[in-house]
DNA sequence: GTCGACTCGGGTAATTCGGGTC
DNA sequence: AATGTCCGAATTACCCGAGTCG
């Protein structure tokens, strides 16, 4: 929830996570006076914006992120819910701030949201909406660019939350095929693998079909899943890809796809284990397969 | 305690333990001035992990636990030269061992080498030595892919043991342009400026040139580096960028330019502030301005 | 009014401070 | 001169039942 009329006020467990300290740390400077604060009506500590800004500055916390336009931590006392830290993101990514889009993120994840959960309903979303933005023209495309940049190296922590994967545990690899250079899709998809136990990798961009196929054979996977984001030549699609599916059947891989280039009439030319143009559904059908646990 | 949002800072007594020394030592080093440090409300001191890294590297210390600063194990065991570096970061890739790649680098990396440096002799060299093997039918697509995919993680881990910049330090962006979708040098021009105290930005792969235009307009930049890795329309280019580099001009931006796309003909058709093959041409050129220190 | 998440306050264990000494 | 160890006081982190917030 907003606040319009006062500065933007912080709960001690805020603050304390955004300068990577103990909350009884921060009550305790408060009740010492190093730390001014107001109380609610209930007795609980509020400490306003500028307040925060000058202690880290004055106990040189550095401060990440140098574009912060006056909010570094936390905007906003309830980004509780998905819908509102979706939005709060996409306004992180349009002003290219990483700081506030890693605290998101890890926000969510703090509260419980599995990391399908996070990926189909704040971070695809989020750049959703700057692409309306940008048809409308109040985005640029670099936004959009550094805003990937930007949630590539955010995935990257949130991947450092995750426990590592067992050496037994099933291995998956992910791609995209040639001319298709989305990589968080394909990036996400390793994290919620990942999250199930998995020995997941994304393999990279613009792979052909060939060379995932001589990976099938090096690797071993149980689960190859394709994001299909762009689609120049559907044709040519169909033909290479169903060279690969059959040899992954060969091979007991299950093919995934997903991607919004996947669609309805494609789906009918062509086979495969599972289709989700979402992640909960890969999600779902990695956990349908009951290799893990 | 092990919290990562912020630069990561450590008490004296887990930096003692790192490099095996006294944990009076520490103190009385920060004491004393050579280790930079800074406190908390209640008066511990608080050294953050590029301080500690950048202290090592001058003083020839052995990081006898790597671990307890978050790194991994072995890191600094290793006394290679920069060639048998090269060579064994380039089996790791084959092999997918991110684990071995991260530890090369920072070893590298402890080992006194500047960035560019790394960059230059140790990862680019690898990548080629891998499309060798390709072109001789002894290395995979997938294996490259994945490699790059590998390697941009290393140089985010890399980017943790940098000092973050100064808000007032001037601000330099990259890109790389429509077609062509290289990262690597783009986030190592990244690494190299930030080594030099620049605000320094990847924004990313495949950016018209008009929209690079509009982020030179939005975020002022002293510095726009670009990488050409491939250049499918020469002509296309050169009108393009003609425009782009007197807008640059006009803001007070310095265009630099590399990649191996660059060459001897294209140069001789087109205007720039500098070209380099290599980053350390982008690190000289960007100490040459002086803007820094 | 319900309910889950958060915060309160206070207590305890572990760490760090600064100084003095070996 | 430089380092490692020991000390009481202060600081910080983690824990819990009761109350508050949204």
């Amino acid at each position: 929830m907003e606040r319009q009329s006062n500065p933007a006020a912080f709960s001690p467990k805020q603050v304390a996570r955004a300068i990577s300290v103990s909350e009884a740390s921060i009550k305790r400077w408060c009740d010492k006076g190093v730390l001014a604060f107001s109380r609610t009506a209930g007795g609980h500590r509020r400490i306003h914006l500028p307040v925060v800004l000058d202690f880290i500055r004055a106990n040189a916390f550095h401060l990440a992120q140098p574009e912060v336009l006056g909010l570094p931590a936390n905007v906003g006392s309830g980004s509780r819910t998905l819908a509102q830290a979706c939005r709060l993101y996409g306004q992180a990514l349009e002003q290219g701030d990483e700081a506030q889009c890693l605290q998101l993120v890890l926000d969510m994840r703090l509260a419980g949201h599995e990391v399908a959960v996070i990926g189909d309903q704040m971070i695809a979303p989020a750049f959703h909406a700057m692409g309306l933005l940008w048809e409308h023209g109040k985005a640029e495309i670099y936004q959009e660019r550094r805003g990937v940049e930007i949630t590539r190296h955010v995935l990257l922590r949130l991947k450092d939350t995750l426990a590592p994967p067992n050496v037994q545990a099933p291995v998956a690899i992910g791609a995209t095929l040639a001319n298709d250079r989305y990589t968080l899709p394909g990036q996400l998809g390793e994290l919620v693998l990942l999250e199930l136990g998995w020995q997941a990798r994304f393999m990279g961009t613009g792979l052909p079909a060939d060379t995932i196929a001589r990976a099938v054979q090096d690797l071993k996977p149980r689960i190859l899943w394709l994001s299909v984001s762009s689609l120049e030549d559907v044709e040519r699609f169909v033909g290479t890809y169903h060279q690969l599916y059959d040899y992954c059947l060969s091979q007991q891989c299950a093919v995934v796809l997903g991607g919004r280039a996947v669609t309805e009439s494609l789906r009918q030319q062509i086979q495969y284990a599972s289709f989700g143009d979402n992640l909960q559904h890969l999600r779902a059908f990695a956990q349908s397969l009951g290799l893990v646990r």
